[in-house]
DNA sequence: ACGAGAACCTGTTTGC
DNA sequence: TGCAAACAGGTTCTCG
């Protein structure tokens, strides 16, 4: 569910919960996620102010004061909801974390599939830490360019949609994006990834970038994954061009082709055949 | 050493 | 209507 531009728009609706705000209790309501919580989780959280929320391709990052990092992933089903001050609705099942702060409001982190994770590392030793070392750089920075991504392709005999997926490719792309960049660029996903390059890799890379500008310009694509107190967000959803359009007419104009759905790597790809090459 | 597929887990949708 | 199978936005392990 939450590719980077759904946990952009996490980190910004949290931003003001949680910045500069001192996380005055912490429960931690079952052992593990994906991974097991580090010990003294929620003890070594409590009493911290956070300083700063902060997104790594698809991770929070959240900077406490005393120089503590805490890693979040919210994997395929994983949503962070805001409760406002005096609720007293009751946990659900699948809420796993829940950050009380001094403010009065706090953030609920509910998982389903538990495919998420939340664990701690320091400011030092960031960059290092085995979940965040060979993450690739994301559209949303400067030196994402077509050289750039050119250059993380060669090599790759894998089909550029799987490639796409590689964090240690490209950071924060996921599925949908995948599919929807692909498309925009004319790129055919079973094309060999070590092939996209020069202008192509231009292309694909304006794609991406644009495409993920985009969805987090709308707010994402999901209305599952994060709930503000004051309504839903994620209307990205509805400019969708070729992901879950399965046999509707290709968008791309005066291309008469229907959006067909395969297979790739055990994940779902959706794309023309026309005007993807 | 790389790439495809399975596995992780639960909920929802689809098809018989 | 009911039940089972297929599928879901991610990552990581195993196997060939």
């Amino acid at each position: 569910m939450p590719e980077l531009p759904e946990v952009e728009t996490v980190r910004r609706g949290l931003q003001p919960i949680l910045e500069q705000r001192v996380l005055t209790r912490v429960e931690q309501r079952r052992p593990d996620l994906r991974i097991p919580f580090p010990d003294g989780f929620a003890a070594r959280l409590e009493g911290h102010r956070v300083e700063a929320l902060r997104r790594r391709a698809k991770y929070l990052l959240l900077d406490l004061d005393d120089d503590t990092v805490v890693i979040a992933h919210l994997g395929m089903s994983g949503r962070m909801v805001v409760r406002p001050k005096g609720s007293n609705a009751p946990l659900e099942t699948h809420d796993h974390v829940v950050l009380h702060t001094d403010q009065g409001e706090s953030v609920v982190y509910n998982d389903a599939r538990r495919f998420g994770l939340m664990t701690l590392t320091d400011r030092k030793s960031e960059s290092s830490h085995p979940l965040l070392r060979h993450l690739a750089l994301d559209p949303t920075e400067p030196g994402f360019t077509g050289p750039h991504l050119a250059d993380r392709l060669a090599g790759k005999r894998t089909p550029i949609k799987a490639a796409l997926l590689d964090q240690t490719v490209v950071g924060g792309v996921g599925n949908i994006y995948a599919s929807e960049a692909l498309h925009r660029a004319g790129i055919s996903p079973r094309r060999l990834a070590a092939s996209v390059k020069g202008q192509r890799a231009e292309r694909l890379a304006a794609a991406i970038r644009d495409v993920i500008a985009e969805a987090i310009e709308a707010g994402g694509s999901s209305l599952r994954d994060y709930v503000q107190a004051d309504g839903e967000l994620g209307y990205f959803q509805h400019r969708w061009r070729v992901y879950d359009r399965e046999d509707q007419p290709c968008p791309t104009p005066g291309c008469h082709g229907l959006v067909k759905r395969i297979v790739q790597s055990n994940r779902s790809t959706f794309y023309c055949g026309f005007c993807q090459r």
